[in-house]
DNA sequence: TTGAAAGCGCTACCAA
DNA sequence: TTGGTAGCGCTTTCAA
C-alpha cells in the first residue's frame, strides 16, 4: 500500500529522464520516440502512476477549474441547470469546483475563496455580486459570469432570461383567454427576476388596458404560493387569474384553490414560470413560460470561455426569451400557442 | 488591471521576509509579532493580495478538496444530498470538486481524473465502483466512500439507508391496513437499493402469510410509476396496493390511478420510499418511508474524517434506519405510527 | 528526440 | 520572533 508515485519514480524505471515522462503525459503528446512511449506507459501501468494535477497547475498557471456558486440547489429549477452544467464543462476537460452560499457564507464571502483556488473563471447563479466584489475579480484577472441575474457591476457578464418579455407575455395569455381580473404573486422581493417579471407582466395589464390588479408577495417556495393564493381568494374581489413568479409557487397555489374547492382553470386560471418538469406531471398541467435552460447554460459557457481568453474584452449581457408553454391551466387557451 | 501578486510583493512592500508573510496567512497565526503582522495585512489590502491556495496545496501536500461524484443530480432526493453536503464540508473549511456521472463519463473513468487532483478522499454518491477501481483508489490511498449504496468492494466504506428494513416495514404497513394483494414497483433493475427494498418486502410478506404478489418494473422516474400502475391496473386481479421504491414513481402512480378513475386510497393504496419535499404537497399527500439523509450525509462525513485521518483503519459499512412517515395515501393508517 | 535545470508560490525547517 | 533555504511534482526552455 505504497502512496503517490511520482514522474521521477517513473522515469527511473523507464529508465529516461524525467522530462521524458513529464513529454508522455502532456497534452497533444510531442516529440517523443515511440519507443521511450512505450517504456514509461509500462512502467506508469506497473508503479500506477498518476499525473499530479495540482503541480501541473503550479507550473502552467491554468488550473482548468471552473467555479460555480449556487445560492439555492433544492430550489428544483437548479439541479438541472447544475448538472447541465456539469456536463458541459467535463466536456471540455473542465473541472467544477462548487461552492453554495448561504446565512453564514454569502457570496462575498465565497468569491475570495474561490479567487484563492485559482479558478479560471467563476459563474454566479441565481445571486448577485457586491460592487466590492467585482472590483476584486476584476482586480484578480478572474472572469465572472452572473447566471439568471442582470448585471449591478460593469465588468461583469450576465445570462439572463428576458424576464420583462416573460411577464408581458403571461399578460397577453390572460388577457387573450378573457381574464380581467388577474392576480400577481411575487417571489423573493430583492430578486431581479421577480421584479422583471412583475413589471413586464404590469406594463402589459396597463398598455392594454387593465389597471387594476391584485398583488401578494410569496418567496418562491411552495408554500408560500400555497398561502399567497389563500389571501388572494380572500379578497373582497378575488382574482380570476394567478401569474406565479415561479413554478414551485404555482404547484402551492393550484393545491390551494383546490383545497378551497375551487376549480383549476374553470374558475381561476393558473400560470407559472420556469417550466420544471412537474409542471407538466398528470396532477397539475400547468401552463407555463419556459426558461430555455440549455441554451442559457451555452451561452454562459460561451461568454466564459471568451473571456478566459480574451479578459480584456467588454462584458457583456445577454437575455434568452421565454416560450409559452400550453398545458391545461389557463382556460381557453388553444393547444399549440408560441411566443 | 495588474495580475496575480504574491507573497514576494507583500514582503517587499512591507519590509520583512516572504517567510513573515505566509506566517501571518498561514491557519493558527503563529508566532509573528503584532507590528509585523500589521504591516502585513496593510500591504496585503494595499495590493490586493491573496494566498495561491494551489501552492499551499503544493507544499503541504493536501488539498482539503474532496471528490463528489453523482451519478443523477436531477432525482428530486439528490439536490437536498448535495446541498447538505457542501453546507457541512464547507463548514469545516474543505472544498468541493463535483464530477456528474453519465453515459459517456462513467464513475470509473471518473475515479482516476479525481485522484489526480490529489482530494482528500471522495464520496460516491448512487452507484459503485468496479473492483480494480476500488483496487487503485486503495492503492493511491484516498479514501472512497459510498453513499446510498452497499459496497461491493473491500476497502470502500458506505453509508446507505437500511433499505432491507425500508421494505419490510412497507409489508407491515400494507398488511396490518387490511391490504391483500399488494404490488411492488422496481427501481433500476441492478440498483442495490431497489434489490434490497423488493427483498425486505418480499421476505416479509411470505413471512405473514401472503404468498402472491405483482411486480412491475420501473426505473425511479415519474413517468416510469406512471406507466407501471397503468399496467398492473390491467391485470386480471389487480392490486389493492402499490410499494413503489422511490417517491417519484409513487407519484406517477397516484397520477396514472387518477388518470383512469381509481381514487387512491379508497380503492388503491400507495406507499413510497425517499420521503423528498414534493411528497409533502397537497395534491399528493404521500405516505412513505423516509431516508433519513441528515443523519446519513453526518455518518459519510464522520467516516470520511476518519479515513483521511486512519486510512489503515478497516473500512465500514452503515446502515440508517428509515422511519414510516404518514399521509394520506394508505387507507387504514392512524396517523401518528412510526418504525 | 532527449536531458539538465530553472522556475511556479507556497510551507516548514533550521539557525540566528 | 525572524530570515534563509530546501523542497513539493510538474512544465518548459535551452543545449546537446
Amino acid at each position: 500500500m505504497n502512496r503517490k508515485v511520482t514522474s521521477i519514480e517513473v522515469a527511473q524505471r523507464a529508465g529516461v529522464s524525467q522530462s521524458t515522462v513529464s513529454r508522455v503525459f502532456s497534452t497533444g503528446s510531442p516529440n517523443v520516440s515511440n519507443e521511450a512511449r512505450d517504456r514509461v506507459l509500462k512502467a506508469s501501468r506497473e508503479l500506477g502512476y498518476q499525473p499530479n494535477a495540482i503541480a501541473r497547475m503550479m507550473s502552467t498557471r491554468q488550473t482548468n477549474i471552473i467555479g460555480i456558486v449556487m445560492a439555492t440547489i433544492t430550489s428544483p429549477f437548479y439541479p438541472y441547470v447544475l448538472e447541465k452544467f456539469l456536463r458541459e464543462l467535463q466536456g471540455i476537460d473542465r473541472q467544477v469546483l462548487l461552492f453554495t452560499a448561504s446565512e453564514t457564507q454569502s457570496v462575498d464571502d465565497l468569491l475570495p475563496l474561490a479567487l484563492q483556488y485559482q479558478v479560471d473563471a467563476l459563474i454566479i447563479t441565481s445571486a448577485t455580486l457586491s460592487s466590492e466584489m467585482a472590483a476584486i475579480s476584476t482586480r484578480s484577472g478572474t472572469p465572472v459570469i452572473l447566471f439568471n441575474r442582470t448585471v449591478s457591476a460593469p465588468n461583469v457578464s450576465a445570462v439572463c432570461a428576458d424576464n420583462v418579455a416573460g411577464g408581458r407575455l403571461a399578460a397577453d395569455v390572460l388577457l387573450d383567454s378573457g381574464h380581467r381580473n388577474p392576480a400577481f404573486i411575487a417571489g423573493i422581493q430583492d430578486t431581479s427576476t421577480s421584479q422583471d417579471r412583475e413589471r413586464g407582466f404590469r406594463e402589459r395589464l396597463r398598455e392594454r388596458g387593465v389597471m387594476r390588479w391584485l398583488r401578494q408577495q410569496g418567496s418562491y417556495t411552495y408554500e408560500s404560493g400555497y398561502a399567497a393564493a389563500q389571501a388572494l381568494l380572500d379578497q373582497p374581489q378575488p382574482p380570476d387569474a394567478l401569474f406565479c413568479a415561479n413554478d414551485i409557487m404555482a404547484l402551492g397555489a393550484v393545491d390551494a384553490l383546490r383545497a378551497r374547492g375551487v376549480r383549476v382553470p374553470d374558475e381561476v386560471s393558473v400560470i407559472g414560470f420556469d417550466n420544471i418538469p412537474m409542471a407538466g406531471w398528470g396532477a397539475y398541467q400547468l401552463t407555463t413560460i419556459s426558461q430555455e435552460v440549455d441554451q442559457m447554460i451555452e451561452r454562459t459557457i460561451a461568454l466564459m470561455l471568451e473571456r478566459i481568453e480574451a479578459p480584456d474584452r467588454p462584458a457583456r449581457v445577454e437575455l434568452v426569451p421565454g416560450r409559452l408553454i400550453v398545458r391545461a391551466s389557463v382556460r381557453g387557451l388553444s393547444n399549440g400557442a408560441a411566443s
